[in-house]
DNA sequence: TGCTTATATAACGAATAGCTTATATAATCA
DNA sequence: TGATTATATAAGCTATTCGTTATATAAGCA
């Protein structure tokens, strides 16, 4: 009935996965809009695999969510049952700009 | 004038501090009172060095802020330039409680 | 079917973080 | 001053995390 119990266990392993640039990142970016992994690796230039495996730790941790759509798996934010997170979410510096020009280049 | 910019790379290495069990409970138990080291000792349930050295990454984080007042060190919430901080800061459990129970057995 | 693109997984080395034990510093008190 | 209490620092070991390279899977297309 009330809001679930949060732990601190729970807490800190969660904070633990955004304590990482390249996830924060990520978070960013998805808060603009859901992403194909190809677009977050351009943005956060580095390789796929090492996108991937951050994008991994960030889905085991239930911060997202992925669709495949055809050949793209989109992430999505998810953020549903850690409404403590959504204050600093929304305070994390905008992606717009670099996320525009990526489209630039054209990943796909 | 505006608020100040907060950089990923500042806001990810501030929640990797709190993305550990020992150090987000010492967040927690500040938000009650400001803390002596040997309470927060018998709180962790650790030893006084590990204790001790994970005050000292939060303080060099910039997230707490200690007081000498006589043999006694005493922590404090420093979450003034952190404003996203301020939700998940209150959303933690409270710990209320056990720092209640600690003084049954009275460190000092 | 074979080729190409998108993504994930595995394996490994390097760097980092965490905890323990031992020791140092600082304040109080007898 | 010497003993005691509170706290910090150092050193070393272990465990975890990170990024890389190589490889696997999956979808689309010719």
């Amino acid at each position: 009935m009330g809001a679930p119990p949060i732990s601190i266990a729970e807490m800190s392993e969660t904070l633990k996965l955004l304590g990482h640039p390249m996830r924060l990142t990520i978070m960013a970016m998805l808060r603009e809009k859901e992403t194909c992994v190809c677009d977050i690796v351009d943005v956060l230039d580095t390789t796929q695999p090492n996108a991937s495996q951050h994008l991994k730790k960030l889905k085991d941790g239930g911060l997202v969510h992925e669709t495949r759509r055809s050949q793209w798996i989109y992430y999505s934010l998810n953020l549903d049952d850690k409404p403590y997170l959504t204050e600093m979410i929304e305070q994390l510096p905008s992606m717009r700009e670099k996320m525009q020009q990526i489209h630039s280049k054209g990943c796909s």
